[in-house]
DNA sequence: TGTGCTAACTTTACCGAAAACCCCCATGCG
DNA sequence: CGCATGGGGGTTTTCGGTAAAGTTAGCACA
């Protein structure tokens, strides 16, 4: 049986409250008995139970983390900066796989918010129907920082890149590199998926090509996808030499299809993804991409959260850009 | 203000007994007053609070996941599949990133077990010094399962491949694709890795060859140290021409290194690694390696560890030991 | 001698839900 | 008419801990 405080203090005679203050550094007991209680409270292997004390204080030093993918790098990534920030607070995290569906994530949220989490932090894979989540977010009136994707209509915190900043910068870039016929693999329909689109197509017309709506193919997330939609690109006529992916596992998955197709990256086709994983780099042939400072996203994200949780009062919504940086590997370099 | 069971209590002028019996379906409450108490509830948005639950059902209905390297897809398969079975058993997880430090991870169970989580499970970074860690799970009689590495001494549910198997299986692999020279990139000092080792010892001593201590170097656990591992390995004379990486991150990062060097995979050097990581088909020379069903481990260890919590009394430790199978691809053909 | 103050504890109330146990009244039956 | 039965609910205690409001003894001071 687990030692409890009652445990200590019938052991010492005294009462249970003389143990949570000595226990507790409180100034009002003597250092004689303190140093009583602590040496028992060694003794008897003591340890507080959270679960208690949670229900006190009003406080779970629990955070919620709902992503749609641990196996995108990105998201694994940035719940590492999140748990970093957070563990150095003292708190910790549950992790959800909400697996990019809205269903799924808005049970996750619920769930969590049962469990009296002290705060969330959501890569959002709502597109449309946000309502029910947001109202959710509202009703519970919990600290929460949106992530990576922000749902039409949310006056929430929010960390993440600019993605119609990132979709102009890849696309600008496969213009610079020559490709004159630019498809596009978008991920799915957040408003993550809707910026990069649109920046993808600002860039475009910048450079006096009208998109062309048969090389605008959705993929899911995952190199699977992305495999199944390049192969339906490579069908068309005339091809494209150019391919910015939504995401780096779908330019991964996308790469595998046009080796298997016997063409040449990136002297056929060039490629570019984004979100910068760490095997990016070790790929067959090393994948441009455009980072989005995942870790920082998840660092920044958790220190906001903080920042919310401890003021006594709702904060004003706050927006942290980040900005989109370009990596310029092999995949795109065709001089 | 969150509802209550109270709220409704005085709301509806009934006893907060009722409102929980009505709540949970108990029998003695008439279908008309668990009518009102249910249309109540909705209509105050009553979702029940699971700290309050958790005290005093002595369950919390979260399980703790202690894991190295979140950021090797391995685990990260590996929490999905842990997920997966949780949730449909209305379960949660806290996932804790170790870091592949022992100190950090004693930390972590320690605080997940003051949480009061009902089940633990723990892929260990500990290699010697186990006493510690085992001596906590012990007292706190938490159900628990370690997977992927056992600590020695260890007499828990475990879950994980045999390790030796593996390491005897791609060393063998190397051999009979025509490797002579064959060294090592061992991981972090665990039960794992050390298995593997063995096996590699034992698959070179049947073919009749001596292990050569200078062709077994230690990586860490990610692909920067493979990378520096293979950098000292080839400067190395006579130079290997097979390597058995501890896992697909160091084989990913070994390979970079070879193709820094200027030679090629597998003509120079074959490579093989292991975990079967979801990107290893997609590297610069697709990766042979080992898979270890990382999703099964989740899901056979999340399975487990559920009867654990169900059974009344504590079961005699079951080992469940994967096979460990094959991948061929082109990193180690050399035909 | 009485008063006030303070150090060092103790008591009481509470957090939100669940379980054990008690209670009241209507009904049935001998 | 008296008693057992049971449906439908209420009271109290418990879970392990915290906060605020007592309480007691000892000492200083007028």
């Amino acid at each position: 049986m687990r030692t409890r405080m009652k445990d200590i203090a019938e052991r010492l005679g005294v009462s249970l409250m003389t143990v949570s203050k000595a226990l507790r550094g409180h100034s009002d007991i003597s250092e004689a008995t303190r140093n009583r209680v602590l040496a028992c409270a060694e003794e008897l292997h003591y340890r507080p139970n959270w679960v208690a004390r949670s229900l006190v204080l009003q406080r779970t030093n629990l955070i919620g983390l709902v992503i749609p993918d641990l196996m995108n790098s990105f998201f694994a990534e940035v719940a590492r900066g999140v748990g970093r920030v957070i563990e150095a607070h003292g708190y910790q995290s549950v992790i959800l796989n909400s697996d990019e569906s809205p269903a799924t994530e808005l049970n996750q949220v619920q769930l969590l918010l049962e469990r009296s989490v002290d705060g969330l932090i959501l890569a959002s894979s709502c597109s449309t129907n946000t309502a029910d989540l947001l109202a959710i977010l509202n009703r519970y009136r919990c600290p929460h920082v949106l992530i990576d994707r922000l749902p039409p209509g949310a006056h929430s915190h929010y960390v993440g890149v600019d993605d119609a900043a990132l979709g102009e910068l890849a696309t600008t870039h496969l213009i610079e590199q020559g490709c004159r016929r630019i498809a596009h693999l978008h991920g799915p329909p957040t408003a993550t998926g809707a910026g990069r689109l649109k920046g993808f197509k600002r860039a475009l017309r910048q450079a006096g090509v009208e998109p062309r709506p048969d090389y605008i193919l959705p993929a899911r997330h995952d190199d699977v996808s992305g495999y199944q939609a390049m192969m339906r690109l490579l069908a068309l006529r005339p091809r494209p030499d150019g391919v910015f992916c939504y995401n780096d596992p779908i330019a991964a998955g996308a790469m595998k299809a046009i080796f298997d197709s016997g063409l040449d990256i990136p002297a056929d086709l060039a490629i570019i993804g984004a979100g910068n994983v760490h095997y990016s780099d070790l790929l067959r042939v090393p994948l441009s991409t455009i980072d989005q400072s995942s870790t920082q996203i998840g660092e920044s994200s958790a220190s906001l959260l903080f920042e919310c949780i401890q003021s006594p009062e709702p904060l004003p919504a706050r927006r942290i850009i980040i900005e989109p940086r370009l990596i310029i590997r092999a995949s795109t370099q065709r001089t």
